[in-house]
DNA sequence: CCGTATCCACTTCGATACTG
DNA sequence: CAGTATCGAAGTGGATACGG
């Protein structure tokens, strides 16, 4: 598994091509920022906002591990103010696919998910 | 997920289906688990051999977690010693398909992957 | 055999302040 | 505008020992 902390030198140590991709783009924000960038580019604060929730120094950081595994590009324009604009690589369009299918997933299926939990805490019983 | 309606009325809006699914799913354990119980039915000792490097707490708190959304089933039967069997709900089979198309992605694309991290670490430019 | 309880190390995440 | 540095709070996962 492997660690990110800021900046810090990190090691790719992964046997399972499934564990590797999930420990990457299986939590919240890597998924939410490739669908925020699925219509087309985004500059930083355009993506904070689009995301809503996500803190500035969150969205730095798994913008970077995104650009890091080619899931996206960073293009910085050397201007005053600055601008720098995120778009998805061809590998990164090529994710949103299976992606779409899991969300889509999630979205028919979540009703069912829900109610399981009721029922569950509903029998408490050889628990 | 908060938001703010107007005025200064704060509501909690029931999580959005994308991340709710996928902090529960998210995880490698959850997905290997889910693979693991694909064939057929399983029990404790049986899923931890499998899956080779889970400690039994985890294994139990996923499977709790995937029993309690709905996605397996955990039946006791009251031997002597105890046999618990773990099998995968019609839930839990609807997400193997999204979740294959995922784990194919995953496989296909890994090579890709590992190779734009070696380019970025080769390319210190002006990070 | 199938777990749970407890403790501990390690991450992760957000808030804030600061930089170019 | 587009970030990074620092810090503390909260979460996560493993090891171990014990219970049914």
């Amino acid at each position: 598994m492997t660690t990110i902390s800021d900046g810090e030198e990190i090691v790719f140590e992964q046997p399972c091509p499934i564990r590797d991709v999930l420990d990457r783009i299986g939590n919240q924000w890597s998924l939410l920022i490739l669908e925020a960038l699925a219509p087309g580019t985004l500059r930083f604060n355009a993506l904070m906002r689009e995301i809503g929730d996500i803190s500035k120094q969150m969205l730095s950081r798994t913008l970077k591990q995104l650009e890091q595994d080619g899931f996206i590009t960073r293009t910085l324009y050397p201007e005053v103010p600055p601008r720098v604009e995120y778009a998805l690589t061809d590998l990164g369009r090529s994710f949103l696919e299976p992606m779409q299918q899991l969300v889509a997933w999630a979205e028919s299926h979540h009703r069912a998910i829900v109610e399981a939990r009721t029922r569950y805490q509903a029998n408490p019983e050889q628990r």
